[in-house]
DNA sequence: AGGCTTATTGACAATGGTTATCAGTAAGAC
DNA sequence: GTCTTACTGATAACCATTGTCAATAAGCCT
């Protein structure tokens, strides 16, 4: 009874979908507007909540953006990095297992355990 | 004309130096109110303002906590990350030359440039 | 020291993304 | 079909941050 069981609705498949269709991260804001402009009644609040579980459960990644402004993508659930472009915000999953390693020692070196890391490289892309 | 000239007033002193005092990374508001339990007078906004021009002068690094609050830092002015505990807020300085390299590299490999970056490792510090 | 210009301050309002509320709806089990 | 209750959606509440603007005071000039 401790976790209530989960259920399938057309609200989290829409936002699920059109979250695979856009292109580099996008705010749950802009993605309301997009399933409304659609013609999806979908409320904005649900958006929130669908976005926050696909995060949860690694369907999802999310980043802030420089505004404070919380950014979500789809992505397999392989661990992986990001290079997004400041102008356009085109995005490019990047393998870094030679920073994953370096992470670790790292914080191993220090005393810490259990790590995790953020590594986010921006730049302009070829297009802007 | 383009720039003004810039003043010195206690206010920005009192928020370096509350800055400096502090362990790991503050937000505004806690600054304001250690600064208040400490008998200033000092304004809020004043305090966002004090914060914002030290990051931009390179006195402060800034990052975004996982719930969006902005919080900062006394730090010198050369590049460098950090690693933090998730538990208690303890901030190590790192050098991560080879991310350095790294970052510039890929970047370069997918057409981007003028690339900057962003890595911080989380984990519980030996004290936790 | 006195005066002047204007950057800065601070109290408060406004903004805006995110979360909580809660009655109504519908998914899944029986 | 019926029942339980997780989910939805409209709205209000939240809260960190930024804008506003009259009052203040830092630095310059004399």
């Amino acid at each position: 009874m401790s976790t209530p069981a989960k259920r399938n609705t057309w609200q989290k498949d829409a936002v699920k979908h059109a979250l695979s269709e856009a292109s580099g991260f996008v705010g749950a804001q802009q993605l309301h507007q997009v399933l409304h402009a659609h013609g999806s009644t979908i409320g904005l609040a649900t958006v929130y909540r669908a976005l926050a579980d696909l995060a949860v459960n690694g369907d999802a990644d999310s980043i802030t953006s420089t505004d404070g402004q919380l950014l979500y993508r789809a992505c397999g659930t392989s661990h992986h990095h990001h290079l997004i472009c400041r102008e356009c915000g085109k995005t490019v999953e990047i393998d870094a297992d030679a920073v994953e390693g370096w992470a670790e020692k790292v914080a191993g070196q220090h005393g810490f355990r259990n790590s995790s890391h953020t590594v986010e490289i921006f730049g302009l892309c070829s297009d802007c």
